[in-house]
RNA sequence: GUCCCCAUCGUCUAACGGUUAGGACACUGCCCUUUCACGGCAGUAAUAGGGGUUCGAAUCCCCUUGGGGACGCCA
């Protein structure tokens, strides 16, 4: 049989590292058997559930390149269905209509708390012919089996067995008609012919229950695949509310997606030592069987590591063509400096994200008022008057653009350091510091060359002032 | 509280009964060097604890401890 597998999420937040990651070993488990992808939008809580997140999520999937094969299915448009299924039930005692109100639930649990036991539904309507409350208004309950147990064979942590008397008979339609959760997921999952769920740790305590209404259905279960959590830099649980971010805040970051991926596929899986995966490398080796089974901390410096390899691994043309997006976010006009190529190739080893890069290159396309103090202090005293003067006039005599090259500048700097009996160090400087302001930048031939003939005289000049002065 | 799950360097992980317990990030030192990086080399650092099983245990079993999840008319 064919896979196929889902992600469901439920727009109530935006994608995050978490929903991710899962999205992707399923994604990958599909593509790995040769298998369907589908996307479902599990929106059966009206009030949470938005069009915003919807889109949210769909934007970080295409980002990340997890492409469906069908869908986005949405809960919220297969009433009609789950109808059928409850009237079915309801019809063959497999379900069936219980009249606690919220107030009886709550103090009934607080109750079991309090006695040490486990806060459930008693089954007080189960099997109960009393006439209705008036004015209560009825929500449908899963007929639960009483006995045995439920054993389910986990694909990442093999066998799980759950006694039927640690299970409750759980809600299935809320009072007001709308389906629950763990009822759609069933109709759908079989609906759609899912074999293989691949989903959050947290959903292990759901399986059985799960699995109950599947065998009411008729049906065999599909088979499971529960993945560990995420767990943020302080151990608790990465989550909405406690430190999950959205993947496309890493976007915005300047994060490329390919890296992004390839420190989730290695948290919590391993294929030997391998730490660099593309994606046909990922689906080529990735097993559901390999998934570790214990929750992974999120490792922020792991990921900008792997960002950088790809900034250096990548095309310049690819990663230049992306960054035009960062730097019109910096106002800078990326047609106000150098190729953008050039410009990556002689970046992407001092940088770990595309904002990084645009920030320590943004003296090449707009002049800087701010000087780093301590680096002027430092390089642009009255010893330097000498040396940048001599470099400015043996510049000045590079034609532009066709003398104007890194081979030639470095030639002029050399000279100059070697006429004065100076080491490059007292040269390259004093020169860096005037034409970016900082004591930091790529080679300082290829700097020039990046920054061309007209600004760097310019900044000479300027820097020639200051050393004067300073003198 | 009850049930379920988990446990190798600080972090991500390799090992699928026999290794000096390997790699990666981070950290430290050295080398390279016109700065910062990149790169290279080296180093610190782990089988949570206790019992078994076995000729032999990180690996299998049990207990303890620690962590996580679930216990909703949320998903």
């Amino acid at each position: 049989m064919s896979v196929v597998t889902r992600f469901a999420p439920s727009p109530t937040g935006f994608l995050h590292i978490g929903g991710a990651r899962t999205a992707l070993f399923s994604w990958l488990h599909a593509r790995r058997h040769g298998g369907r992808f589908i996307l479902r939008v599990e929106d059966t809580d009206r009030d949470r559930s938005t069009e915003e997140a919807t889109r949210a999520i769909l934007e970080g999937m295409h980002w990340l390149g997890l492409d469906h094969d069908e869908g986005p299915y949405f809960q919220s448009e297969r009433g009609e269905r789950y109808r059928e299924v409850l009237d079915d039930w309801l019809a063959t005692g497999k379900a069936y209509y219980c009249f606690r109100t919220k107030e009886e639930l709550d103090e009934l649990r607080e109750a079991q708390r309090a006695r040490g036991e486990k806060p459930r539904y008693d089954g007080y309507w189960r099997d109960n012919d009393e006439t209705p409350p008036e004015g209560v208004t009825p929500c449908i309950r899963f007929k639960n089996p009483l006995e045995g147990e439920v054993v389910f064979d986990d694909r990442i942590r093999g066998r799980v067995a759950v006694a039927n008397a640690e299970l409750d008979d759980l809600v299935i339609c809320r009072s007001d008609g709308s389906p629950t959760y763990n009822f759609c997921v069933v109709v759908d999952d079989y609906d759609m012919g899912v074999t293989d769920v691949v989903r959050g740790d947290d959903h292990v305590s759901n399986t059985p229950r799960q699995i109950n209404m599947l065998r009411a259905l008729d049906v065999e279960p599909p088979n499971y695949a529960h993945v560990p959590m995420i767990l943020g830099p302080d151990g608790k649980r990465l989550s909405k509310r406690h430190g999950a971010v959205s993947v496309m805040q890493y976007a915005e970051e300047g994060y490329l997606a390919e890296a992004l991926m390839n420190y989730l596929v290695r948290l919590g899986w391993a294929h030997g030592d391998q730490e660099i995966f593309s994606r046909g490398e990922m689906i080529e080796h990735f097993d559901l069987g390999d998934v570790n089974h214990s929750a992974s901390t999120f490792n922020p410096e792991k990921l900008r590591w792997l960002n950088q390899q790809y900034l250096k691994s990548l095309h310049p043309d690819d990663v230049a063509w992306r960054l035009r997006y960062y730097l019109e976010q910096a106002e800078i006009d990326p047609a106000s400096g150098p190729h953008l190529a050039d410009l990556v190739k002689a970046q992407r080893e001092r940088s770990t994200t595309l904002v990084e890069l645009v920030e320590s290159s943004r003296f090449l396309f707009q002049d800087f008022l701010e000087w780093d103090e301590k680096a002027v202090r430092k390089h642009l005293g009255g010893a330097a008057t000498e040396p940048l003067e001599r470099v400015r006039a043996e510049l000045a005599g590079l034609e532009f653009p066709e003398g104007w090259n890194a081979a030639a500048i470095h030639e002029a700097i050399s000279g100059v350091a070697q006429e004065l009996e100076l080491g490059m160090g007292k040269v390259a400087q004093p020169v860096r510091v005037a034409v970016s302001g900082t004591p930091v930048s790529p080679p300082i031939d290829t700097t020039l060359e990046l920054l061309g003939r007209e600004r760097t005289l310019y900044r000479l000049d300027r820097a020639i002032g200051r050393t004067r002065e300073a003198a």
